[in-house]
DNA sequence: TAAACATATAGATAATTCTCTATGTAGATA
DNA sequence: TATCTACATAGAGAATTATCTATATGTTTA
């Protein structure tokens, strides 16, 4: 179950605008980099770095499919972030 | 509705172990900045900078009472940010 | 094999972040 | 009024972050 350093990871790999939209996009389908890419003005070296960022977080997972690296949620590590979210909407309803 | 930039604030917002933890404990209860820093091994003005950047992001709620500022949980913005992250889960599950 | 494509890595840099010490402010109390 | 308590602000410095250019790696195709 995850601790504050892991909610803290995740929450830091979503604390920038670029990766949050990453998550929203790869959560609707599994995305290649080039795919991501297209949808913003960085070069591919800094979506490299975005990627990276996200997938050490444990929230998203890629795999390599030929040319392609291929991105998509982590369920478990989400629903564990998920979790720590609705445990302190919890917290408060017991007040 | 909170948009990308809202939530990458929320998120930096938690992205920092010292503010999960705060933002759990006045999850339980309305606290003042003297009983939070007794939890942690900081000082009162890097207390003070973490309480403002969780205020700032809408998250937090300080208000004045005589010498003390009690902070607690914005239950909106907190809500806001819940519902987006039900929303990703809801698109992963719509695949 | 050579070229093209998709992605990752290295190195540099400007901006941001987290922490501290020192000091200011405002309400409560002796 | 003077002091104490709780908190905020200013300024500085070390560490981290986001971005770029240049280059490397690995896979597919001509």
């Amino acid at each position: 179950m995850a601790n504050y350093i892991d909610f803290a990871l995740y929450m830091k790999a979503l604390s920038d605008e670029t990766r949050v939209k990453i998550l929203e996009m790869i959560s609707y389908e599994e995305l290649c980099a080039c795919k991501i890419l297209e949808e913003f003005n960085i070069t591919q070296p800094t979506l490299s770095y975005h990627m990276r960022i996200l997938c050490e977080s444990g929230l998203v997972n890629g795999r390599k499919d030929g040319i392609w690296t291929k991105y998509s949620i982590d369920k478990i590590n989400f629903k564990n972030l998920q979790n720590f979210i609705d445990n302190i909407t919890r917290n408060m309803k017991s007040e």
